[in-house]
DNA sequence: ATTAATATTACGTTATACGATATAACACTT
DNA sequence: AAGTGTTATATCGTATAACGTAATATTAAT
């Protein structure tokens, strides 16, 4: 994550976990039916661990099987960095395009 | 690009190349310029040639050694596109965070 | 018993990061 | 004028790591 910046799944998965705790397959199908993108497991479940081992996210506890995660603070505090860059981005793009 | 849609590189590319043509050095002077960060030889060469191949960009003539690009129509179409999708991600990210 | 929900793992592809190399143009000495 | 260094400009090679796809496993639900 420290090198691509504008990870879409990534991106997916900590807007997700912005919202509510969430475990995988509901991120799944939180980040389809918002995008209109379907992750499949590799990818996903590969985010996701990859952004746990960053400290992003953390799992929950949880008594069945489901694994739930959170946004921890420093996953919020980058998540808003993030987005104000990608926004950065944006906003020159569209004036460049004469569409602001 | 087809995949990895918010790929930071060649996106900094296109925006650079939607407010002028400009030639591979340009463009990372550009792109350092506004996002303070600097692309190495190969991430910048390297994502030009594969817009270059997606036909989002193309070469224009030149006497001396510099070798400028255009985008393309289908180039600025698909950066239309992008940026108003990332927008989109965006949005909700901050509507999530609670910023909007 | 079948299907859906949920997760793990493995593998191939590809963008990217980083660095080495090459050459032309320019600046600065001497 | 010549030589030397430095900047501008581009190409190429390799390694890493994210992603896409798919196979598999297990529990829950119908």
């Amino acid at each position: 994550m420290a090198k691509g910046k504008f990870s879409e799944p990534a991106l997916f998965i900590l807007i997700s976990l912005a919202e509510q705790n969430r475990h995988g397959y509901a991120i799944m199908e939180d980040i389809e039916k918002n995008y209109d993108v379907k992750l499949g497991p590799g990818t996903l479940y590969g985010a996701i661990s990859r952004l746990e081992k960053a400290g992003y996210i953390s799992a929950v506890e949880s008594q069945d099987r489901k694994k739930p995660y959170r946004l921890t603070e420093e996953g919020q505090i980058y998540l808003t960095e993030q987005i104000k860059e990608i926004q950065k981005v944006t906003n020159i793009g569209m004036k460049r395009l004469g569409l602001i």
